[in-house]
DNA sequence: CGGACAAGCTGA
DNA sequence: CAGCTTGTCCGG
């Protein structure tokens, strides 16, 4: 008689259960299938988490499995769940359903793979992979397919982007190439099945793929890789371990890599033309400058470009501390005082304050645990006529919570969002960049870099006359010389420096321990060596020399009954 | 998590 | 002491 082990997908229920395998299921009752079991009377879903494990109940003590539902995670995923449980203080059940079909799944189709090498491919791709992975800098206007063909010559290959709809392109354009590909999680059985190429976003850092030989990351300093929810895992960190286990090299490339990537492997750039040419044309204007506009973000230079009726002008502003309204950016709900219902607003110091009420709490979503808002009513209005006036055209205003495709206008104004709602531009400017440069987070030079990398590839490279406006008090600032100079590796060493020092990632490791029942939570967290937890109630700073002691650590806690804990480890933000 | 059951509170 | 609420334990 064959035991399984079955962990319930039953959230709060961090246990796992002893069931016997039918005869008739035995063929498909296999190492992480998804299965239903009978527990305390109601049937769950869970899945076989081991087979015949050594200290198993005795068979005649136990229930019969139910049913199986379907094909469920590999064992090799099997068992990096259990380590991203640990790595990002998070439950191993969250990871088993990020590695299991969407649908169930009861057959594996047979394997589609071509085993073709197809061109163009990437020398320097090539040469990075044989050295066992690393980063790829290529300028924000480049074409990743190069890099993934190098990696497909070595065998199945996993490819990771930051947005659904650019796994689907590149997929398409792979499948044109004359490669089966597989795109995660809609087409998750083929993937399982074997083929060329597996891509997806951030949740594809889970997807099945036999035989992984190469695993490429598109874009990896893009923070759409890193689940916002909690755990807050992130899918270069996750791939790195996926690569590392099946010996598979990795390939991380991105127009600013981030320090994480760089220490994860050499460095390869183009050639420093190569690498200008990609970028567009930036103007810094220095705002502090003795210009009659000065106290406006409207500067003259901006209206030059705002009078020009013939360009595309994106603004991009960013007004923390003003947001009249914010919604939770993962379930859209509007942010409202937990005890008055009104709704709060996100103060300076990048809390939520109730106005009515004066209640303060950590900027956590009530409904789903997120940690990041969507600006409904930021202080944009105003700043939106203010432009119309200087422009003599009408401009439209773009929101978080505003429609996917904003209507057809020749200037934008909006925060981050328009970056990502507006297709194309012949100028992007930013209002104020600085309030980018100094937020404050660990991260804040890297993020900027990143939507100003996001920015360039709105107007294209330099050849087709885009340009950027980086309106800034810091003109000496690393990341406004990087974008300048088109040189993001300027911004590396005072950074690296500068982490190491305060012990930040990649050089120390770091949590954010916060809501509801955080107080309980922490004092139940047993004294580790090594593990340093500060802050106030409600608020908690976890600090580790590695991610693997603090996860262990945290995860030792014992959450309070009715508790909305948010564990942020490596917080975004 | 959700059901079972035990212990505590209330009212006549 | 029935009838209800709240708390604690446990599931294979």
């Amino acid at each position: 008689m064959t035991v399984a082990r079955v962990l319930p997908d039953v959230t709060g229920l961090d246990k796992s259960f002893d069931y016997v395998v039918p005869e008739e299921m035995a063929p498909t009752a296999v190492l992480g299938a998804v299965v239903r079991i009978e527990l305390s009377g109601r049937r769950v879903g869970g899945w076989i988490v081991e087979i015949d494990p050594s200290d198993a109940r005795p068979a005649d003590t136990l229930k019969p499995i139910a049913k199986v539902t379907g094909v469920g995670p590999s064992a090799d995923l099997l068992a990096l769940t259990e380590w991203a449980a640990v790595r990002w203080a998070g439950r191993r059940r969250h990871f088993l359903g990020a590695a299991s079909p969407d649908r169930a799944v009861a057959l594996v189709p047979a394997s589609q793979r071509t085993g073709r090498v197809v061109e163009p491919r990437s020398p320097a791709s090539t040469d990075l992979l044989a050295r066992g992975g690393g980063v790829l800098r290529l300028p924000p206007s480049s074409d990743p397919k190069p890099a993934i063909m190098s990696a497909v010559a070595l065998g199945p290959t996993l490819v990771l982007v930051p947005a659904v709809d650019q796994a689907m392109l590149i997929g398409a354009a792979l499948r044109r190439a004359g490669l089966s590909v597989a795109v995660v999680p809609n087409e998750w059985a083929a993937a399982a099945g074997g083929v060329d190429v597996v891509i997806g976003s951030r949740l594809g850092a889970w997807a099945p793929c036999p035989g992984l030989a190469a695993v490429v990351v598109i874009d990896e300093h893009d923070d759409a890789l890193q689940d916002e929810g909690s755990p807050t895992w992130h899918a270069r960190d996750l791939v790195i371990e996926r690569g590392r286990r099946a010996g598979a090299p990795v390939l991380l490339v991105s127009p600013c890599p981030t320090l994480a990537a760089l220490e994860f492997g050499p460095l390869v750039r183009p050639p420093v033309e190569r690498e200008r040419a990609g970028w567009p044309i930036v103007d810094v204007i220095d705002r502090s400058d003795d210009e009659p506009w000065k106290r406006s973000p409207v500067t003259s230079k901006l209206i030059e470009h705002l009078r020009d009726h013939d360009r595309v002008v994106v603004c991009v502003t960013n007004t923390p501390g003003r947001a009249r309204l914010l919604a939770c950016r993962a379930c859209r709900a509007i942010t409202r005082c937990e005890r008055c219902d009104a709704a709060v607003v996100l103060t300076d110091d990048e809390r939520l304050a109730c106005p009515r009420c004066e209640q303060g709490r950590p900027p956590v979503c009530l409904e789903c645990g997120a940690g990041r808002f969507a600006n409904l009513r930021p202080g944009v209005t105003r700043l939106r006529e203010e432009l119309e006036a200087a422009a003599g055209r009408p401009v439209v205003e773009v929101t978080g919570a505003g429609p996917e495709r904003p209507a057809d206008a020749g200037v934008y104004i909006g925060t981050e969002a328009v970056l990502h709602r507006v297709g194309r531009a012949d100028t992007v400017a930013f209002l104020d960049l600085d309030r980018e440069l100094l937020a404050p987070r660990y991260r804040a030079a890297e993020q900027t870099l990143a939507l100003i990398v996001r920015a360039a590839r709105l107007v294209g490279p330099r050849a087709r006359g885009g340009r950027l406006l980086l309106q800034t008090f810091l003109p000496h600032h690393e990341v406004v010389q990087a974008a300048l100079l088109a040189d993001p590796g300027r911004i590396v060493d005072a950074e690296r420096d500068q982490r190491r020092m305060l012990g930040l990632p990649p050089f120390g490791a770091l949590a954010e321990i916060e809501g509801a029942g955080s107080d309980e939570f922490v004092a139940s967290i047993p004294a580790v060596a090594g593990v340093m937890i500060v802050g106030a109630t409600g608020r908690y700073v976890a600090r580790a020399d590695d991610w693997m002691l603090l996860g262990a650590t945290i995860n030792q806690g014992v959450r309070p009954p009715g508790a909305r804990l948010r564990i942020a480890v490596d917080p975004p933000r």
